[in-house]
RNA sequence: GGGCGCGUAGCUCAGCGGGAGAGCAUCGGUCUUACAAACCGAGGGUCGCAGGUUCGAAACCUGCCGCGCCCA
């Protein structure tokens, strides 16, 4: 397998670490020596992920970045698990946004698509991607991901192209896909039809206008927030219960500015107490007075062109519908027809996703996927646990979307994109044409002018990219594929999609075993970053100023399932700190002789502080498992920084420095030691943090990558649950030294002469020196004078700290933290006498727990006695 | 309007029936030979409010207040 480097010849580390000089170097070397290529003949079990794929005009933003971070983690982890990985990248053609992108740099040179003809504008389009497209590829590179850039995908490929005619050609047999007549979303700067979720719903101020239509005793007032979309009114609709307009229902009344008459019809759908009461239908442009007319046989009539301009004949043809808004109001005001106004009016709008243009409701003929029977599999492939969501409570907002979910309107208005299949004959034939066959010629044939929503494409990428409508061993091997990561804003997007396409075109096989939802990104006052805030924090920022590492941290650290998380500046210059932490720490060891090379000794041959630490590994190996596979990164982050820091950093590598300085044997052991933790340590946060980990990892090791080392598991030993004892006890005392220590100013450094004594009946021999070392504690001269003695209650037993502090002790602060120490102490007795004072407690609580209390009323009792013996001692000042 | 979620230290969040925690920030002290991007020490919370269940509630139930998201 892997080669190892004989110690003398390894790589001496860096004096510093400098990210930004070796992460491309680094990422460069994996990928040449193709440790990413999945080999689908391989026998290793099969670990494969989704990339969602990124728009081809994208970049990389914060979402990206914890996204691709999760994904990558996952993967390094399962490689060096010894599973097959395939993570297969690529990118999806983004339709509407790609074209807008094109169609913008040719109005730079004063063309528009239509000047270029289709066949040239796709051209264009092509040369566009080559040239400025897929950015986020090499950004993708920068953050890690250890995708197989050798099966890199774009869903305008001609093998994904196919898999979108072939699923087309299946939905249409299977009737899954027709063609109607029905309002729909319409941006009238992208010029086409967009689908619900593409629709962002906004509470904007606008103008509720009260009008009256018809005269006398047979007028009728209705509210509207579109004034001008009156001239296409067929109908007045009021509740059939409304007691207020019964005697006019059936009645007609002349619409104003137009002279036609129109009838009043009731309808339950009316809410009596809206406005009036009474509501204006215009078929044609609203989808909810669409369905009144067919409830009641109105005709539509269509008063809007494609740019939101007014069509109807007469002075205000030509106006755009913001500017007919007003002037429509104004001639209705001349007539004395404006009964109320309300502005600023409140109310929900909708807007293109892609270019924030206000949505007109259009009535127009598409083409749409009949969702309800893909819907509903996609709803029992997570009830029966075929898919599971992480976290589980995301579910329900699955079901919610899933089991209520509208057709889809999958035909866009625009040249770049899947052209639909679909000819038309000289009689009104419509023919879908599949993949193999020919479209049919002659003269009247013509092919459907739209291309298909994106995604259409993409929701085809799990198996699209392996290969589908071909049984590839691929898609044999790798699907269903084992997750899917993306943001819970997604859900509706890809997951949904996929999940639909998935069953349907893979025999009701799942396309993910998981699907893992991570929440928002948000700035330090939680606020959604975006664009139009400029909250936003470029990632590559903080990879170039922090390390793509510390970034990579950063947002895992702050990824709990489901749950937004809050970035700012100071999350990743504490990351870099963590980062340089375990540099330095590593540096440290390899400087004192730290070593794989060295067998571990038997464990009855290491020392307490050895097993203790040891011991904590395992744990962390354990906790580190146990969260990678709930997906608990902010859990598994903060497992593997406490160790590294708090454990290891702060209490190991003091402790090593006393054993070291023993020598001989001792010192050999540690060195041993040392190097094993560390050996394991850059194992588990290697998914997490590639980079610094290789480098570290491959100086300590010789090894040939981490890439390709194996994940560590726990040794099996039995913890020695006295040596952690024992150290707890020793941390206790170091701490409680340090503490008197700093009450009494004494500087940090600074040598006293002093002795520990009862460290037997403490069981805490073996660790005096230790404590010593930690405490600055120097051996007693001839000049040694007592002035102060420190009694310590500790898990083990009491010890008692005898110190030379050379001069006058401050009495003054040494009864405040006594005093302090003695009120804590008296808290948790009233605490404990509270509860075992009371029958109910002691015959109801289970005994354990009461065994418990009275145990820390026992403890709580000598440390009282303890504290107020010293108080009482003391000279009073 | 319907549904979901959240209110815990100054900030961001864990904890989700038996001793209130972490990171960052704050305060005091230190260049102690891996690390001042660090070390040592310290302070800081009627766990949104009000009831209820329980021997025991930050956690479970009900109501209220505040915030956010999704859908209409």
């Amino acid at each position: 397998m892997s080669e190892t480097q004989p110690q003398s010849q390894r790589p001496e580390l860096p004096p510093s670490w400098n990210p930004a000089e070796v992460e491309g170097e680094l990422y460069q070397r994996w990928v040449d020596r193709d440790y990413f290529t999945a080999d689908p003949s391989s026998d290793k079990p099969p670990f494969s992920i989704v990339l969602p794929p990124p728009n081809v005009n994208g970049s990389l933003h914060m979402g990206h970045a914890l996204n691709h971070s999760v994904m990558d983690a996952l993967s390094r982890r399962r490689r060096m698990q010894g599973y097959e990985v395939l993570w297969l990248p690529g990118m999806d053609h983004a339709g509407i946004a790609t074209q807008n992108a094109v169609e913008r740099d040719l109005a730079g040179q004063g063309l528009s698509r239509h000047d270029l003809g289709r066949e040239r504008f796709v051209e264009r389009v092509w040369e566009w991607k080559a040239e400025v497209g897929g950015r986020i590829l090499d950004q993708m590179r920068r953050v890690g991901d250890s995708v197989d850039w050798s099966r890199e995908r774009f869903t305008m490929d001609e093998g994904l192209s196919l898999a979108v005619q072939t699923m087309f050609k299946k939905l249409f047999d299977d009737g899954l896909i027709y063609r109607a007549e029905r309002i729909i979303n319409w941006c009238p700067r992208c010029q086409t039809a967009l689908s619900d979720i593409e629709v962002d719903h906004s509470d904007d101020e606008g103008e509720l206008v009260s009008i009256r239509y018809g005269e006398g005793a047979n007028s009728i007032v209705v509210a509207t927030t579109r004034a001008e979309t009156m001239l296409g009114d067929t109908a007045v609709a009021v509740h059939p219960e409304d007691e207020r307009y019964r005697h006019l229902v059936g009645t007609e009344v002349e619409l104003p500015l137009t002279g036609r008459r129109i009838p009043i019809v009731a309808d339950d759908h009316v809410d009596p107490a809206f406005g009036t009461g009474a509501v204006k239908v215009t078929p044609a442009h609203d989808p909810n007075d669409f369905e009144i007319g067919q409830r009641h046989g109105l005709p539509s009539l269509t008063v809007l062109d494609g740019r939101g301009v007014l069509t109807v004949p007469g002075p205000f043809e030509g106006l755009d519908r913001f500017e007919a808004r007003p002037a429509v109001v104004a001639a209705l005001r001349e007539q004395g027809r404006i009964v109320a106004e309300k502005r600023p009016y409140l109310h929900s709008v909708g807007h293109c996703s892609r270019c924030d243009t206000v949505i007109e409701p259009r009535l127009s003929l598409q083409w749409w996927v009949k969702v309800a029977p893909l819907a509903k599999a996609a709803g029992d492939a997570v009830r029966d646990g075929r898919t599971k969501i992480h976290p589980p409570e995301l579910a329900k907002r699955f079901f919610a979307w899933v089991d209520d979910m509208h057709d889809w309107t999958i035909s866009r208005q625009l040249w770049w994109g899947h052209r639909i299949p679909v000819w038309y004959g000289p009689d009104g034939e419509v023919v879908c044409v599949g993949p193999d066959e020919q479209p049919p010629t002659g003269d009247g044939w013509h092919q459907d002018e739209d291309v298909l929503d994106t995604w259409f494409s993409s929701g085809l990428w799990p198996f699209s990219t392996l290969g589908w409508p071909e049984r590839t061993t691929e898609l044999e091997r790798f699907y269903p594929t084992t997750v899917l990561s993306t943001g819970y804003d997604i859900l509706f997007f890809w997951v949904a999609r996929m999940m639909m396409f998935g069953l349907y075109a893979m025999d009701e096989v799942q396309p993910f075993d998981n699907v893992y939802l991570h929440g928002l990104i948000r700035d330090a006052n939680g606020k959604k970053m975006s664009k139009s805030r400029g909250n936003g924090i470029n990632p590559l920022d903080w990879m170039d100023s922090y390390g793509t590492d510390a970034t990579r941290f950063t947002l895992l650290r702050g990824a709990n399932p489901g749950s937004d998380m809050a970035l700012a500046e100071e999350w990743a210059a504490g990351s870099r700190n963590f980062v340089t932490k375990l540099w330095n720490a590593t540096k440290f060891a390899l400087g004192n002789g730290a070593s794989i090379d060295i067998p571990l000794p038997a464990r009855e041959n290491l020392t307490d502080t050895d097993r203790w630490i040891l011991d904590l590994l395992d744990r962390t190996v354990s906790e580190v498992d146990g969260h990678f596979e709930g997906y608990q990164f902010a859990k598994l982050c903060d497992a593997l920084y406490h160790f590294i820091w708090d454990e290891y950093c702060d209490w190991y590598l003091e402790l090593a420095k006393v054993q070291i300085a023993e020598g001989g044997e001792r010192a050999e052991a540690t060195r041993a030691v040392l190097g094993h933790v560390l050996d394991v340590v850059l194992r588990l946060l290697h998914p997490i943090a590639p980079f610094v980990t290789e480098t570290l990892w491959t100086t300590l090791t010789g090894g040939e990558s981490l890439v390709v080392a194996e994940w560590p598991k726990p040794s099996g030993a039995e913890p020695d649950l006295v040596a952690a004892k024992r150290i707890e006890s020793l941390q206790k005392l170091v701490t409680e030294i340090r503490r008197f220590r700093s009450d009494q100013g004494l500087r940090p450094g600074q040598k006293v002469a002093g002795r520990v004594r009862g460290a037997c009946c403490a069981d805490l021999v073996d660790h005096v020196a230790s404590v010593r070392a930690l405490t600055r504690l120097e051996e007693p001269g001839d000049d040694y004078q007592v002035t102060m003695t420190l009694e310590v209650g500790l898990p083990t037993g009491a010890v008692k700290v005898e110190l030379d502090t050379s001069g006058a002790v401050d009495l003054v602060a040494e009864r405040k933290r006594l005093t302090k120490d003695l009120a804590v102490a008296e808290k948790e007795l009233a605490q404990c006498d509270g509860k075992l004072d009371n029958p109910k407690f002691t015959d109801k609580a289970p005994a354990e727990v009461v065994a418990k209390i009275k145990a820390r009323r026992e403890a709580a009792v000598v440390e009282i006695e303890r504290i107020t013996a010293r108080i009482d001692s003391l000279p009073t000042a």
